[in-house]
DNA sequence: TGGACAGGCTAACGGTGTTAGCTTATGTTT
DNA sequence: AAACATAAGCTAACACCGTTAGCCTGTCCA
């Protein structure tokens, strides 16, 4: 039972990261699993209730992902960036969902953790900052940068400002 | 002909700015303006083709609530938050789309005019303070504040630190 | 008078998430 | 051992989606 789970989760994660959100449809998942779709819903109530453990998988490895860059803002940032970038439909659901409010006790703490240490502590600038790099990987997944722009300056001013910030008010 | 095309236009943005993208179906837009939804495609090729009228509306009025806003970097960027609040369905489909390469011309470089304006000219600068809006705002919309959060002082910090720069490297 | 064409229509195709209802195997209880 | 409950599969179907094919009717121009 709990291993049927496991294999649809494992399923849409795949077809999720293969060919983008809309190619994972419940009737491609349990044909990838080798059932027929009316089947999956013997073990979740509906297709929210599969993303959400995507949600969970994607905010795991993303504060995973931050937790393993190197201490400060700049690295905190990159590694914001290669993430979304190496993983952009993963990321896309992860971040872009209604948000439901049944997420594991904590992930989202854990997962703003990275962003809070890089500001000392500070959570408006800590939230300022999160912003600051969604919306940079953001526009660069949906190509609202000019074509071939050259996103590196643009990343270097933002996190320099920030930076100032947690120096500055001290 | 003309005019048919403007009544199409209006009722996908009536029913978008109502209820959300996904209540904006082509026989629903085809039921508001009186017809049957295969007649749309006497006037559009396909549904991105109305889409991407909305977009270059809501662009344009983006750039002009950004444009009547009073000059400086945190007006703009409240201007920025109030647009996407007040109308968030269109905001959504203006900014998060692929972004078709067939807007007016000019067009974007209007939308982003402003900000361009705020960081005296410096594009990177721009960029960044435009993704810091962009993200604020997208995870306003999509709740990933805790509810009931004070957005504001995230606001503040962030514009501060734009703001600095500004002055700064002068 | 005829022909072209704009702009409506119905019917239909293949896709989506989802539900109802049936079957079958497993396992537990009497 | 017999009976029943449950888990977990199945097919058929529903209502929706964007879209296409093909037909019909009115208007306008040669």
């Amino acid at each position: 039972m709990a291993e049927r789970r496991e294999q649809i989760v494992a399923a849409a994660l795949e077809l999720l990261e293969a060919d983008g959100r809309e190619a994972m449809s419940m009737r491609g998942i349990a044909e990838r699993v080798g059932i027929r779709a009316p089947s999956l819903y013997k073990h979740f109530p509906d297709k929210a209730a599969v993303e959400l453990e995507l949600t969970v998988i994607g905010l795991t490895e993303m504060a995973e992902a931050l937790e393993a860059a190197e201490p400060g803002l700049l690295s905190c940032a990159r590694a914001h960036r290669s993430f979304a970038l190496t993983r952009p439909h993963l990321y896309r659901l992860t971040t872009t969902d209604p948000l439901p409010r049944m997420l594991p006790e904590g992930l989202e703490a854990r997962a703003a953790g990275p962003a809070l240490r890089a500001t000392d502590g500070r959570a408006d600038l800590a939230r300022a900052l999160w912003a600051f790099a969604h919306g940079m990987v953001m526009l660069e997944l949906d190509g609202r940068f000019p074509t071939g722009a050259d996103l590196e300056p643009a990343w270097i001013a933002g996190c320099t400002a920030f930076q100032n910030m947690t120096v500055k008010e001290d």
